[in-house]
DNA sequence: ATGTTCTTGTGAACTCTTTCACAAGCTACG
DNA sequence: CGTAGCTTGTGAAAGAGTTCACAAGAACAT
Protein backbone atom coordinates (compact mmCIF):
# COMPACT_ATOMS: atom_id res chain seq x y z
CA UNK A 1 0.00 0.00 0.00
CA UNK A 2 2.98 2.83 1.42
CA UNK A 3 4.68 2.12 -1.44
CA UNK A 4 6.75 4.94 -1.32
CA UNK A 5 10.54 4.65 -2.42
CA UNK A 6 12.81 4.61 0.31
CA UNK A 7 16.44 5.71 -0.05
CA UNK A 8 19.41 4.10 0.70
CA UNK A 9 20.60 6.77 3.22
CA UNK A 10 17.14 5.75 4.90
CA UNK A 11 17.87 2.26 5.28
CA UNK A 12 21.40 2.48 5.97
CA UNK A 13 20.53 4.53 9.15
CA UNK A 14 17.57 2.30 10.02
CA UNK A 15 20.69 -0.34 10.35
CA UNK A 16 22.60 1.80 12.73
CA UNK A 17 19.24 2.47 14.46
CA UNK A 18 18.83 -1.30 14.65
CA UNK A 19 22.23 -2.05 16.34
CA UNK A 20 21.06 0.70 18.63
CA UNK A 21 17.81 -0.43 19.97
CA UNK A 22 19.50 -4.09 20.43
CA UNK A 23 22.04 -2.81 22.43
CA UNK A 24 19.49 -1.17 24.60
CA UNK A 25 17.33 -4.24 24.38
CA UNK A 26 19.74 -5.68 25.96
CA UNK A 27 20.40 -2.99 29.12
CA UNK A 28 16.81 -3.25 29.53
CA UNK A 29 16.14 0.37 28.21
CA UNK A 30 11.94 0.69 28.25
CA UNK A 31 11.75 3.47 26.09
CA UNK A 32 13.97 5.71 23.70
CA UNK A 33 13.52 9.47 21.81
CA UNK A 34 14.78 10.60 18.09
CA UNK A 35 16.98 12.38 20.25
CA UNK A 36 19.10 9.49 21.75
CA UNK A 37 18.67 7.41 18.29
CA UNK A 38 19.72 10.26 16.67
CA UNK A 39 22.75 11.06 18.89
CA UNK A 40 23.52 7.35 19.15
CA UNK A 41 23.91 7.36 15.12
CA UNK A 42 25.04 10.43 14.28
CA UNK A 43 22.30 12.05 13.02
CA UNK A 44 19.96 14.22 13.95
CA UNK A 45 16.43 13.44 15.60
CA UNK A 46 14.46 14.69 12.35
CA UNK A 47 15.91 12.26 10.59
CA UNK A 48 14.75 9.69 12.90
CA UNK A 49 11.47 10.63 12.70
CA UNK A 50 11.18 10.87 8.99
CA UNK A 51 12.95 7.85 8.46
CA UNK A 52 10.17 5.95 10.65
CA UNK A 53 7.79 7.35 9.43
CA UNK A 54 7.68 5.67 5.96
CA UNK A 55 6.70 2.57 7.54
CA UNK A 56 3.99 3.86 10.02
CA UNK A 57 4.12 5.17 13.65
CA UNK A 58 6.04 3.50 15.96
CA UNK A 59 6.31 5.98 18.71
CA UNK A 60 3.78 7.73 21.51
CA UNK A 61 3.67 11.40 21.56
CA UNK A 62 5.33 12.90 24.66
CA UNK A 63 7.08 9.75 25.27
CA UNK A 64 9.49 8.40 22.44
CA UNK A 65 9.28 5.35 20.93
CA UNK A 66 8.86 1.95 22.90
CA UNK A 67 12.50 0.20 21.92
CA UNK A 68 11.17 -3.44 21.65
CA UNK A 69 8.48 -3.15 19.42
CA UNK A 70 10.86 -0.29 17.81
CA UNK A 71 13.26 -2.84 17.75
CA UNK A 72 11.21 -5.87 15.99
CA UNK A 73 9.69 -3.30 13.63
CA UNK A 74 12.83 -2.58 12.29
CA UNK A 75 13.88 -6.04 12.08
CA UNK A 76 10.42 -7.06 10.27
CA UNK A 77 11.56 -3.67 7.86
CA UNK A 78 14.68 -4.62 6.87
CA UNK A 79 13.53 -8.55 6.76
CA UNK A 80 16.19 -9.45 9.63
CA UNK A 81 13.38 -11.29 11.82
CA UNK A 82 14.80 -14.34 10.68
CA UNK A 83 18.19 -15.87 9.70
CA UNK A 84 18.70 -15.34 5.92
CA UNK A 85 20.39 -17.84 4.24
CA UNK A 86 23.63 -16.70 3.09
CA UNK A 87 26.92 -18.35 0.71
CA UNK A 88 30.69 -17.66 0.49
CA UNK A 89 32.08 -17.98 -2.90
CA UNK A 90 36.04 -17.15 -2.95
CA UNK A 91 38.09 -18.54 0.43
CA UNK A 92 40.70 -16.94 -0.19
CA UNK A 93 41.85 -14.10 2.49
CA UNK A 94 38.99 -12.48 3.34
CA UNK A 95 36.40 -15.01 2.62
CA UNK A 96 38.47 -16.60 5.33
CA UNK A 97 37.82 -13.74 7.77
CA UNK A 98 34.16 -13.32 7.02
CA UNK A 99 33.82 -17.13 7.55
CA UNK A 100 35.08 -17.06 11.19
CA UNK A 101 33.21 -13.59 11.84
CA UNK A 102 30.77 -13.94 14.94
CA UNK A 103 28.96 -10.64 14.19
CA UNK A 104 27.49 -12.15 10.67
CA UNK A 105 25.59 -15.20 13.03
CA UNK A 106 24.61 -12.74 15.82
CA UNK A 107 23.12 -10.06 13.26
CA UNK A 108 20.76 -12.50 10.99
CA UNK A 109 23.72 -13.74 8.34
CA UNK A 110 24.77 -17.16 8.91
CA UNK A 111 27.18 -18.50 6.28
CA UNK A 112 25.97 -22.20 5.44
CA UNK A 113 28.02 -23.03 3.11
CA UNK A 114 31.24 -21.90 0.88
CA UNK A 115 32.86 -22.01 -2.76
CA UNK A 116 36.30 -22.21 -3.68
CA UNK A 117 38.12 -23.13 -6.84
CA UNK A 118 41.65 -24.23 -5.05
CA UNK A 119 41.38 -28.20 -4.46
CA UNK A 120 43.18 -27.84 -1.35
CA UNK A 121 40.58 -26.22 0.27
CA UNK A 122 37.57 -28.08 -1.23
CA UNK A 123 36.00 -30.87 1.00
CA UNK A 124 37.77 -29.05 3.71
CA UNK A 125 35.75 -26.99 6.69
CA UNK A 126 36.76 -23.37 7.25
CA UNK A 127 35.16 -22.59 10.70
CA UNK A 128 33.03 -25.01 9.99
CA UNK A 129 31.15 -24.03 7.06
CA UNK A 130 32.26 -27.03 4.40
CA UNK A 131 33.49 -25.70 1.54
CA UNK A 132 32.67 -27.11 -1.95
CA UNK A 133 33.75 -26.89 -5.77
CA UNK A 134 32.58 -24.41 -8.34
CA UNK A 135 30.99 -27.11 -10.13
CA UNK A 136 28.34 -27.51 -6.87
CA UNK A 137 27.31 -24.06 -7.39
CA UNK A 138 24.26 -23.52 -8.57
CA UNK A 139 22.95 -26.86 -7.43
CA UNK A 140 23.64 -26.65 -3.63
CA UNK A 141 22.75 -22.48 -4.17
CA UNK A 142 19.11 -23.65 -5.05
CA UNK A 143 18.54 -26.99 -2.48
CA UNK A 144 19.61 -24.75 0.30
CA UNK A 145 17.45 -22.14 -0.89
CA UNK A 146 20.11 -19.38 -0.72
CA UNK A 147 19.16 -15.60 -0.97
CA UNK A 148 21.95 -14.19 -0.52
CA UNK A 149 25.72 -14.62 -2.23
CA UNK A 150 28.72 -12.72 -0.40
CA UNK A 151 31.21 -12.66 -3.32
CA UNK A 152 35.12 -12.50 -2.44
CA UNK A 153 36.71 -13.51 -5.85
CA UNK A 154 39.46 -11.81 -7.59
CA UNK A 155 37.76 -9.08 -10.01
CA UNK A 156 38.35 -11.19 -13.20
CA UNK A 157 36.18 -14.51 -11.95
CA UNK A 158 33.13 -12.36 -10.09
CA UNK A 159 31.50 -11.32 -13.37
CA UNK A 160 30.72 -15.13 -14.32
CA UNK A 161 30.14 -15.78 -10.90
CA UNK A 162 27.61 -13.12 -10.58
CA UNK A 163 25.49 -14.61 -13.57
CA UNK A 164 25.72 -18.62 -12.49
CA UNK A 165 24.46 -17.10 -9.45
CA UNK A 166 21.78 -14.94 -10.70
CA UNK A 167 20.43 -17.91 -12.56
CA UNK A 168 20.49 -20.14 -9.64
CA UNK A 169 17.69 -17.59 -8.18
CA UNK A 170 20.17 -15.50 -5.89
CA UNK A 171 18.35 -12.54 -4.56
CA UNK A 172 20.99 -10.46 -3.63
CA UNK A 173 24.97 -10.21 -3.88
CA UNK A 174 27.29 -8.61 -1.62
CA UNK A 175 30.72 -8.37 -3.81
CA UNK A 176 34.18 -7.65 -2.37
CA UNK A 177 35.34 -7.12 -6.03
CA UNK A 178 35.20 -4.05 -8.14
CA UNK A 179 34.24 -5.22 -11.17
CA UNK A 180 30.91 -4.09 -12.29
CA UNK A 181 28.34 -6.32 -12.50
CA UNK A 182 24.86 -5.38 -13.44
CA UNK A 183 21.95 -5.43 -10.99
CA UNK A 184 19.41 -5.57 -13.33
CA UNK A 185 15.84 -8.00 -12.99
CA UNK A 186 15.39 -9.24 -9.68
CA UNK A 187 19.09 -8.92 -8.84
CA UNK A 188 19.95 -6.12 -5.52
CA UNK A 189 23.90 -5.99 -5.61
CA UNK A 190 26.17 -4.06 -3.05
CA UNK A 191 29.68 -3.50 -3.13
CA UNK A 192 32.68 -3.04 -0.40
CA UNK A 193 35.68 -1.86 -1.01
CA UNK A 194 38.42 -1.16 1.16
CA UNK A 195 40.67 0.76 -1.10
CA UNK A 196 37.70 3.28 -2.06
CA UNK A 197 37.21 3.83 1.41
CA UNK A 198 40.78 4.99 2.44
CA UNK A 199 40.77 7.18 -1.26
CA UNK A 200 37.93 8.97 0.45
CA UNK A 201 39.29 9.26 3.67
CA UNK A 202 42.77 10.29 1.70
CA UNK A 203 40.50 12.65 -0.13
CA UNK A 204 39.47 14.51 2.78
CA UNK A 205 42.83 14.75 4.39
CA UNK A 206 44.63 16.57 1.33
CA UNK A 207 41.29 18.88 1.47
CA UNK A 208 41.66 19.87 4.99
CA UNK A 209 45.36 20.14 4.32
CA UNK A 210 44.88 22.69 1.63
CA UNK A 211 41.19 23.82 2.06
CA UNK A 212 41.32 25.83 4.95
CA UNK A 213 44.37 26.98 5.89
CA UNK A 214 44.39 29.51 9.21
CA UNK A 215 44.43 33.24 9.44
CA UNK B 1 40.40 29.51 -4.71
CA UNK B 2 37.67 27.00 -6.47
CA UNK B 3 36.45 25.56 -2.57
CA UNK B 4 33.28 24.56 -3.72
CA UNK B 5 32.20 21.76 -0.88
CA UNK B 6 32.87 18.34 -2.84
CA UNK B 7 29.92 15.50 -2.13
CA UNK B 8 30.95 12.57 -1.05
CA UNK B 9 29.16 10.59 -4.13
CA UNK B 10 30.99 12.33 -6.59
CA UNK B 11 34.41 11.38 -4.10
CA UNK B 12 33.09 8.27 -4.33
CA UNK B 13 32.54 8.20 -8.22
CA UNK B 14 35.86 9.52 -8.63
CA UNK B 15 37.53 6.42 -7.20
CA UNK B 16 35.60 4.17 -9.32
CA UNK B 17 36.63 6.72 -12.66
CA UNK B 18 40.19 6.04 -11.38
CA UNK B 19 39.67 2.31 -10.73
CA UNK B 20 38.76 2.35 -14.41
CA UNK B 21 41.61 4.27 -15.96
CA UNK B 22 44.08 2.48 -14.64
CA UNK B 23 42.64 -1.01 -16.06
CA UNK B 24 42.69 1.15 -19.70
CA UNK B 25 45.80 3.17 -18.80
CA UNK B 26 47.38 -0.68 -18.71
CA UNK B 27 46.01 -1.59 -21.76
CA UNK B 28 46.96 1.22 -23.40
CA UNK B 29 43.76 3.58 -24.19
CA UNK B 30 44.50 7.02 -24.87
CA UNK B 31 41.38 8.52 -24.94
CA UNK B 32 37.82 7.86 -23.06
CA UNK B 33 34.32 9.37 -23.56
CA UNK B 34 32.10 10.45 -20.37
CA UNK B 35 29.95 7.64 -21.90
CA UNK B 36 32.63 5.14 -21.52
CA UNK B 37 33.58 6.46 -17.72
CA UNK B 38 29.91 6.46 -17.42
CA UNK B 39 29.16 2.66 -18.02
CA UNK B 40 31.89 1.23 -16.78
CA UNK B 41 31.45 2.74 -13.23
CA UNK B 42 27.77 2.23 -13.49
CA UNK B 43 26.71 6.19 -13.51
CA UNK B 44 25.61 8.73 -16.11
CA UNK B 45 27.73 10.31 -18.46
CA UNK B 46 26.23 13.89 -17.21
CA UNK B 47 27.60 12.78 -13.89
CA UNK B 48 30.96 12.37 -15.02
CA UNK B 49 31.27 15.58 -16.53
CA UNK B 50 29.75 17.51 -14.10
CA UNK B 51 32.29 15.39 -10.95
CA UNK B 52 35.08 16.60 -13.15
CA UNK B 53 33.80 19.49 -13.54
CA UNK B 54 34.34 20.52 -10.07
CA UNK B 55 38.05 20.23 -10.71
CA UNK B 56 38.65 21.72 -13.71
CA UNK B 57 38.87 21.31 -17.44
CA UNK B 58 40.23 18.22 -17.96
CA UNK B 59 38.62 17.19 -21.34
CA UNK B 60 39.40 17.94 -25.28
CA UNK B 61 36.03 18.85 -26.65
CA UNK B 62 34.75 16.53 -29.75
CA UNK B 63 37.34 13.71 -28.53
CA UNK B 64 37.22 12.56 -24.88
CA UNK B 65 39.95 12.33 -21.81
CA UNK B 66 43.34 11.59 -22.25
CA UNK B 67 43.83 8.72 -19.89
CA UNK B 68 46.82 9.52 -18.63
CA UNK B 69 46.06 13.10 -17.99
CA UNK B 70 43.31 12.11 -16.33
CA UNK B 71 44.26 9.27 -14.07
CA UNK B 72 46.77 11.65 -12.59
CA UNK B 73 44.59 14.50 -12.05
CA UNK B 74 42.27 12.06 -10.31
CA UNK B 75 45.42 10.64 -8.27
CA UNK B 76 46.38 14.27 -7.23
CA UNK B 77 42.56 15.35 -6.06
CA UNK B 78 42.05 12.36 -4.12
CA UNK B 79 45.82 12.58 -2.80
CA UNK B 80 46.92 9.39 -4.05
CA UNK B 81 49.56 10.03 -5.83
CA UNK B 82 51.73 8.80 -3.69
CA UNK B 83 51.88 5.82 -1.08
CA UNK B 84 49.78 6.69 2.10
CA UNK B 85 51.20 5.94 5.62
CA UNK B 86 48.83 3.59 7.04
CA UNK B 87 48.55 1.29 10.09
CA UNK B 88 46.61 -1.14 11.55
CA UNK B 89 44.98 -1.47 14.90
CA UNK B 90 43.78 -5.08 15.85
CA UNK B 91 44.90 -8.25 14.10
CA UNK B 92 41.70 -10.57 14.28
CA UNK B 93 40.27 -12.50 12.04
CA UNK B 94 39.57 -9.29 9.74
CA UNK B 95 42.64 -7.45 10.25
CA UNK B 96 44.64 -9.76 9.27
CA UNK B 97 43.00 -10.83 6.40
CA UNK B 98 43.82 -6.77 5.17
CA UNK B 99 47.57 -7.36 6.43
CA UNK B 100 47.71 -9.72 3.88
CA UNK B 101 45.32 -7.95 1.09
CA UNK B 102 47.50 -7.09 -2.18
CA UNK B 103 44.95 -4.78 -3.16
CA UNK B 104 45.65 -2.10 -0.84
CA UNK B 105 49.41 -1.51 -1.31
CA UNK B 106 48.27 -1.63 -5.01
CA UNK B 107 45.89 1.28 -4.15
CA UNK B 108 48.56 3.30 -2.44
CA UNK B 109 47.59 2.30 0.73
CA UNK B 110 50.32 -0.26 2.09
CA UNK B 111 49.99 -1.19 6.04
CA UNK B 112 53.54 -0.82 7.28
CA UNK B 113 52.88 -1.33 11.36
CA UNK B 114 50.21 -3.53 13.01
CA UNK B 115 49.02 -2.81 16.81
CA UNK B 116 47.45 -5.96 19.22
CA UNK B 117 46.78 -6.16 22.52
CA UNK B 118 47.30 -10.17 22.59
CA UNK B 119 50.72 -11.20 23.80
CA UNK B 120 50.63 -14.18 21.21
CA UNK B 121 50.49 -11.92 18.44
CA UNK B 122 52.80 -9.37 19.86
CA UNK B 123 56.37 -9.25 18.31
CA UNK B 124 55.92 -11.53 14.97
CA UNK B 125 55.17 -10.16 11.55
CA UNK B 126 51.56 -11.14 9.58
CA UNK B 127 52.50 -11.43 5.74
CA UNK B 128 55.92 -9.14 6.67
CA UNK B 129 53.75 -6.19 8.74
CA UNK B 130 55.59 -6.52 12.45
CA UNK B 131 52.62 -6.36 15.22
CA UNK B 132 53.35 -4.46 18.11
CA UNK B 133 52.51 -3.99 21.78
CA UNK B 134 49.42 -1.13 22.09
CA UNK B 135 51.33 0.71 24.55
CA UNK B 136 53.86 1.68 21.56
CA UNK B 137 51.12 2.84 19.75
CA UNK B 138 51.48 6.78 19.76
CA UNK B 139 55.32 7.00 19.74
CA UNK B 140 55.04 4.33 17.18
CA UNK B 141 52.16 6.21 15.11
CA UNK B 142 54.14 9.87 15.41
CA UNK B 143 57.74 8.35 14.71
CA UNK B 144 56.22 6.61 10.84
CA UNK B 145 53.98 9.69 10.55
CA UNK B 146 50.83 7.05 10.06
CA UNK B 147 48.43 9.41 8.28
CA UNK B 148 45.87 6.84 8.66
CA UNK B 149 44.26 4.04 10.89
CA UNK B 150 42.57 1.09 10.12
CA UNK B 151 40.46 -0.04 13.52
CA UNK B 152 39.70 -4.01 13.50
CA UNK B 153 39.10 -4.11 17.09
CA UNK B 154 35.87 -5.62 18.86
CA UNK B 155 33.82 -2.64 19.37
CA UNK B 156 34.24 -1.62 22.85
CA UNK B 157 38.00 -0.73 22.44
CA UNK B 158 37.52 1.32 19.65
CA UNK B 159 36.38 3.94 20.81
CA UNK B 160 39.45 4.47 23.27
CA UNK B 161 41.61 3.52 20.36
CA UNK B 162 40.25 6.07 18.32
CA UNK B 163 40.50 9.04 21.08
CA UNK B 164 44.50 7.81 21.59
CA UNK B 165 45.02 7.64 17.31
CA UNK B 166 43.63 11.28 17.23
CA UNK B 167 45.88 12.62 19.84
CA UNK B 168 49.33 11.07 17.79
CA UNK B 169 48.02 13.23 14.91
CA UNK B 170 46.74 10.73 12.42
CA UNK B 171 44.00 12.16 10.73
CA UNK B 172 41.72 9.97 9.47
CA UNK B 173 40.42 6.83 10.45
CA UNK B 174 38.92 3.61 8.49
CA UNK B 175 36.84 1.29 11.20
CA UNK B 176 35.22 -1.99 10.82
CA UNK B 177 33.55 -1.27 14.78
CA UNK B 178 30.11 -0.09 14.52
CA UNK B 179 30.70 2.19 17.73
CA UNK B 180 30.11 5.86 16.89
CA UNK B 181 33.18 7.64 17.20
CA UNK B 182 32.85 11.39 16.34
CA UNK B 183 34.69 12.59 13.70
CA UNK B 184 35.29 16.45 14.90
CA UNK B 185 38.26 18.37 14.81
CA UNK B 186 40.88 17.31 11.91
CA UNK B 187 40.24 13.79 12.15
CA UNK B 188 37.89 12.35 9.29
CA UNK B 189 36.01 8.98 9.99
CA UNK B 190 34.41 6.01 7.84
CA UNK B 191 32.94 2.89 8.72
CA UNK B 192 33.03 -0.52 6.99
CA UNK B 193 29.81 -3.01 8.21
CA UNK B 194 29.41 -5.99 6.38
CA UNK B 195 26.17 -6.91 8.15
CA UNK B 196 25.06 -3.60 7.88
CA UNK B 197 24.95 -4.07 4.26
CA UNK B 198 24.05 -7.62 4.37
CA UNK B 199 20.77 -5.76 6.08
CA UNK B 200 20.29 -2.88 2.97
CA UNK B 201 20.45 -6.44 0.73
CA UNK B 202 17.93 -7.82 2.57
CA UNK B 203 15.97 -4.98 3.05
CA UNK B 204 15.94 -4.84 -0.76
CA UNK B 205 14.77 -8.56 -1.74
CA UNK B 206 12.20 -8.17 1.33
CA UNK B 207 10.68 -4.96 -1.08
CA UNK B 208 11.18 -6.53 -4.04
CA UNK B 209 8.88 -9.69 -2.75
CA UNK B 210 6.02 -7.70 -1.56
CA UNK B 211 6.16 -4.36 -3.31
CA UNK B 212 6.29 -5.71 -7.19
CA UNK B 213 3.99 -8.21 -7.23
CA UNK B 214 2.86 -9.04 -10.75
CA UNK B 215 -0.36 -8.39 -11.97
C1' DA C 1 -10.59 18.49 35.23
C1' DT C 2 -7.30 21.54 33.74
C1' DG C 3 -2.70 22.95 32.86
C1' DT C 4 2.10 21.89 32.07
C1' DT C 5 5.54 19.46 29.84
C1' DC C 6 7.29 16.51 26.72
C1' DT C 7 7.93 14.15 22.17
C1' DT C 8 6.01 12.40 17.99
C1' DG C 9 4.43 12.89 13.16
C1' DT C 10 4.34 15.80 9.21
C1' DG C 11 3.49 19.60 5.80
C1' DA C 12 6.34 23.28 3.98
C1' DA C 13 10.78 25.45 3.10
C1' DC C 14 15.16 24.76 1.95
C1' DT C 15 19.42 22.75 0.19
C1' DC C 16 21.92 19.59 -2.34
C1' DT C 17 22.29 16.36 -6.33
C1' DT C 18 21.00 14.79 -10.66
C1' DT C 19 19.26 15.36 -15.20
C1' DC C 20 18.47 18.03 -19.25
C1' DA C 21 19.71 20.46 -23.17
C1' DC C 22 22.66 23.10 -25.83
C1' DA C 23 26.51 26.34 -27.07
C1' DA C 24 31.44 25.99 -27.51
C1' DG C 25 35.13 23.79 -29.46
C1' DC C 26 38.05 20.13 -31.56
C1' DT C 27 39.12 16.92 -35.67
C1' DA C 28 38.68 15.20 -40.08
C1' DC C 29 37.57 15.27 -44.58
C1' DG C 30 35.95 16.77 -48.94
C1' DC D 1 38.19 26.71 -46.03
C1' DG D 2 33.87 25.26 -44.71
C1' DT D 3 30.98 21.76 -43.23
C1' DA D 4 29.78 17.54 -40.68
C1' DG D 5 30.20 14.86 -36.67
C1' DC D 6 31.41 14.31 -31.95
C1' DT D 7 32.03 15.30 -27.08
C1' DT D 8 32.94 18.46 -23.41
C1' DG D 9 31.51 21.95 -20.03
C1' DT D 10 27.77 24.25 -17.89
C1' DG D 11 23.64 27.09 -16.86
C1' DA D 12 18.89 26.02 -15.85
C1' DA D 13 15.17 22.75 -14.54
C1' DA D 14 13.80 18.91 -12.05
C1' DG D 15 14.06 15.80 -8.44
C1' DA D 16 15.63 14.04 -3.75
C1' DG D 17 16.79 14.40 0.75
C1' DT D 18 17.13 17.29 4.88
C1' DT D 19 15.77 20.73 8.08
C1' DC D 20 12.32 23.58 10.19
C1' DA D 21 8.58 24.46 12.92
C1' DC D 22 4.43 23.40 14.95
C1' DA D 23 -0.09 21.04 15.76
C1' DA D 24 -1.56 16.72 17.81
C1' DG D 25 -1.48 13.76 21.45
C1' DA D 26 0.11 11.36 25.95
C1' DA D 27 1.35 11.37 30.80
C1' DC D 28 1.35 13.41 35.08
C1' DA D 29 0.85 16.69 38.76
C1' DT D 30 -2.18 19.83 40.96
Amino acid sequence: MNTRKISDSTVRRLSLYLSLLRDMSASGTALVSSVELAVGSGTTAAKVRKDLSNFGSFGKRGQGYPVEQLRSGIESILGVQRQRRVALVGVGKIGSALLGYDDLPARGFGISVAFDIDPKKIGRSVFDVPVLSMEELEDRLSADSIEIVILATPPPVARDVAERVRSAGVAGILSFAASKLEPGEGLAVRWMDVALELEGLSFLISSAANGSEEM
